[in-house]
DNA sequence: TCAATATTGAAAGTAATACTATTATATTTG
DNA sequence: CAAATATAATAGTATTACTTTCAATATTGA
């Protein structure tokens, strides 16, 4: 699993950056910190100037890898879903029993993420902390047709279809597959938000976690 | 039904405003005109100066009224939320069967909104278009917890305690009433979205509404 | 009704953001 | 070693997100 993953170059849309943060040393810097800056300050209090500051790296050179803040976000969301799209097939790649693998699946897109060691510029566990708090802010922007048409979130969407294909092989007849996917996998992220923000009106917490309440509902909802 | 609502004043917390739009003129404007621009142009491109060009009025006058345009999008999100909580009480109120009782309470949250001629200044059906495409927005920062602790969400809060209240009656044996209320309230939305935007992982469309998929979902998942 | 008070408008100012452009200095590579 | 490329430093622009001051205009209430 190590040899694999470590072989694995996680691809992301080419019109994300000016210059792939992959090549270089300063574009390693640039990922690994943005995460951690973007995580302690969040996304609207961060900028270029002050990941600079953090990395010692001027402002501009920051700007011959990313034309601005939201593609940069889009680039760390892209990578953070081709990243769960492979523990995804590798995960789901042996199992006779579609509702098995349907859970598999199930419990990677909602459970909290660890750290991956085998990428040593990137800490999963704090991307995994801005995917909860600020992904939807990727899409949720006057371009997001344009963007989604020059395949932003084309990584996302695969996922989900995905999942959606796991969902119909449990329950062919089941009439709202896609829809169950997308609200499984959004919906995650919104209930671990609710866990840490907003306590009162979510089930989840320290013994009940997301991925309980989507077995749960996936069980009752797809028996035949 | 139209005196009724024509006498409710939809109540907000205070802290939200410097000042209460409800009472003057400008106020009003700003409410009705803010709603408009935000749809035309989006919360990243709205400014206090733009909207002071439409309405005609000085973008300082506009700061008497609201600190800063995200506090504006709370004070919006939780006139919308108190409008639902509204319905919602109203047309739950008579139900004896409690799986239609909730029925008619999901309707409520997941349906596309139509404009209710009875408040003069605010257009319920664009307001609801901000709602899906802003609304994560207000508390998706770094200061939710701040305010969340002032009030800011208590509405929101409300509608989904409702919601959640309706479900254990259907079933008080089901182990995640919040979790489903949150979802559903906050899916619906997201489906909507996914509807004008991202067709290809939603069953949503022109016949099949959020509304159906959220109606067979409790129905499946709370039959005992 | 007239004086006090509150509201709004106009203008100017500040600090920060979100960039772009230019030039100098390293570093890499062929 | 020369040429190409990457990075840093500096400066500059337009816009944002406000704040302040002061004048003009409404409103209200004694």
């Amino acid at each position: 699993m190590d040899q694999i993953l470590s072989n694995i170059k996680i691809q992301v849309n080419e019109k994300l950056y000016v210059k792939d943060p992959e090549t270089s040393a300063l574009g390693r810097k640039i990922i690994q910190e943005s995460i951690i800056l973007i995580d302690e300050i969040g996304f609207e209090e961060f900028t270029f100037k002050k990941l600079g500051e953090t990395i010692g790296s001027n402002e501009s050179s920051i700007y011959r890898y990313f034309e601005n803040k939201h593609k940069l976000l889009v680039y760390l969301s892209s990578w953070y879903w081709s990243w769960i799209e492979y523990r995804l097939v590798f995960a789901t790649s042996n199992y006779s029993d579609s509702l098995e693998k349907l859970k598999k699946a199930i419990s990677i897109v909602t459970e909290k993420v660890e750290d991956d060691q085998k990428t040593l510029h990137i800490n999963e566990s704090i991307l995994n902390k801005i995917i909860i708090a600020e992904f939807t802010k990727t899409f949720h922007t006057k371009e997001v047709d344009q963007e989604n048409k020059e395949g932003f979130y084309f990584i996302y969407i695969r996922v989900i279809n995905r999942i959606t294909s796991f969902i119909k092989e449990v329950n062919p007849e089941y009439l709202y597959a896609k829809s169950l996917a997308s609200s499984i996998v959004e919906g995650a992220l919104h209930q671990h938000f609710l866990k840490d923000h907003m306590q009162s009106i979510t089930d989840c917490n320290q013994t009940t976690s997301p991925t309980d309440f989507y077995f749960n509902l996936i069980e009752n909802l797809l028996k035949k």
